[in-house]
DNA sequence: ATGAAAGCGCTAACAC
DNA sequence: GTGTTAGCGCTTTCAT
């Protein structure tokens, strides 16, 4: 691979003036920038990188840590990443943490040792204390991670109230809220607590059925079918819309009808579920605001470390009403 | 950030020392090791990864070009890429193409730029001839690229002819195939086909819908629509899933049951289509052994660059059967 | 068992 | 308008 001195040499110019040219630095004359250009042509040059950043620069590189990427919600987050930091010069190093605690640390240092030039992290791991000390902007998605990272996320107070009233209003009596396990200082915790804080006004019974996050669907669908068997709810609100596609599903296996015998609210709203589910009532997060401003906030710290930013950013949910609670 | 001067100050040692101990090189006494890694701790040291490959190390990195992340298949894809590099040692550095030459053009540059060890690249878009002279190791999903780089696809024709007989099967008449656009090259086309072939042992008759694969879902759902009111065709294979989920929509709304008046075959197969649409008789991919030839193939160009391997690599496909060719 | 010194490919004063 | 030089943080002979 062509190096700067390979194409000082062929152009007969000196190293500097060949970066001058690269980096449109100081005053050239036409005549080299040509003949620089053309070597470059030829060989088909490409400045390394690596030696640019480790001149001081920065490696236009941003770690994304996040469950992964085969759920279509964090698909389209990281697409929406992907496409926007593009456009502002950046690439991503994609770090899929699952949920697995110890390969997010190796994540972690893997990113310090590569110099990116910040971190957007979502997973859902908990305990890890190296966010303390990674010395490199960060921003969070919906999951507190320290006191020094600042959490975006989405109205998801209001959601959860949102959901209550889309249930309450289509005649909902013995309501259901299914969501993952009730993990400490989540943003998420939010949407239970608006959904009961909004059931309080109307006086009605529900009932909480946790189930972690990183169950498969299989079981996820066994535990679905329990609940419905007993036939003894008809509205239920799930924190994410996956969950209440599984809920369709053993509903109709069991011969339920959706919205006569059961109502059902989800959470998310991606574009996915939108095109290939709109019959669903859901909560949706505005991925795309919250992306930009996660970017925003992330560049703004990358340009200055130091930089003050508030605690927490919250984008408002909408409703979106599909047939399921008609 | 701190430097291996700075531990080698911290240690009382040279710096020759602090890296053979990091790379755990050369003979060394129990004593200066415990001091370095001491120090190292101290202050949260990362050996610096730029540093490292600027002198002539490989940079454990790999581009990933594919259409995009938001699509479930890719999604798992990448997920599964991750997941198996990741246990190799190597990170990704995400390329979403779309639609957008122009943009996979630049990400080749900037993958070459970096210094990625190798790439994986399966987008939709042509007439790239840069994949001509990226002097890196490459491998390809499902897609011509150049003489250089091999193909890994699942077996396209087999899967069409798949399709075909469990139509047939079904005792469809008339069919009718939804493809995208008919790429020259693509082995996406032996889908076709495969099909077409087995048709011919049955001496029944069919259509060609061609529909972009980059077509919103809403456009797709309105050709389907059209398609369908005709009522003209019994039997559907759509080249992927979605454009099946699309197909089950359209014929729900205009009241047609499926699979009593038109049965339906998709393609793909993924865990999500599995887990959340098990009624879908689609195609099956082996996604993750699709990725495991890809990464064989690449990792052993890494190795070594010119070293012989085929043109193409055909993994089995299987048919899932579900309700929809009941 | 350890250190000194050169160099990977690039940028940025500082000359002229 | 262009060249010289000194590093960035690390690895790697070659000494000792």
């Amino acid at each position: 691979m062509a190096t700067l001195d390979d194409i000082a040499k062929l152009a007969g110019v000196s190293a500097t003036t060949v970066s001058r040219v690269i980096n449109n630095y100081g005053s050239l004359s036409e005549k080299t920038k040509t003949k620089v250009f053309e070597a470059m042509r030829e060989l088909n040059y490409q400045p390394n990188s690596l030696a640019r950043s480790l001149k001081g620069k920065k490696t236009q590189l941003i770690g994304v840590i996040l469950p992964g990427v085969s759920n279509p919600f964090f698909g389209q987050m990281v697409q929406e990443i992907e496409d926007q930091l593009f456009k502002k010069g950046f690439r991503i190093i994609l770090c899929n943490a699952g949920s697995d605690a110890e390969k997010e640390r190796d994540y972690l240092r893997m990113l310090m040792a590569n110099r990116v030039d910040g971190i957007i992290a979502g997973s859902h791991n908990l305990g890890i204390e190296e966010y303390q000390k990674v010395g490199l902007p960060i921003i969070s998605f919906d999951r507190y991670l320290s006191d020094e990272i600042p959490i975006v996320s989405s109205d998801n107070y209001h959601g959860g109230e949102l959901a209550a009233q889309a249930l309450v209003r289509s005649g909902s009596k013995k309501l259901q809220i299914i969501t993952g396990a009730n993990h400490p200082n989540s943003p998420t915790n939010a949407r239970l607590t608006g959904f009961k804080d909004e059931l309080k006004k109307s006086d009605l019974d529900f009932d909480v059925m946790e189930i972690s996050f990183s169950a498969t669907p299989n079981i996820k669908g066994l535990k679905i079918k329990e609940l419905l068997s007993k036939r003894e709810v008809d509205g239920i609100f799930c924190t994410d819309d996956l969950t209440a596609l599984l809920v369709i599903q053993q509903a109709k296996a069991l011969g339920m009808r959706v919205p006569e015998d059961v109502r059902l609210v989800g959470y998310d709203g991606t574009n996915f579920i939108q095109s290939y589910h709109p019959e669903l009532t859901t909560v949706m997060q505005p991925i795309s605001d919250i992306v930009m401003v996660m970017i925003d906030l992330l560049l703004k710290r990358v340009d200055d470390h130091d930089c003050e930013l508030e605690d927490n950013y919250v984008l408002p949910v909408k409703l979106i009403t599909g047939e399921t609670t008609a």
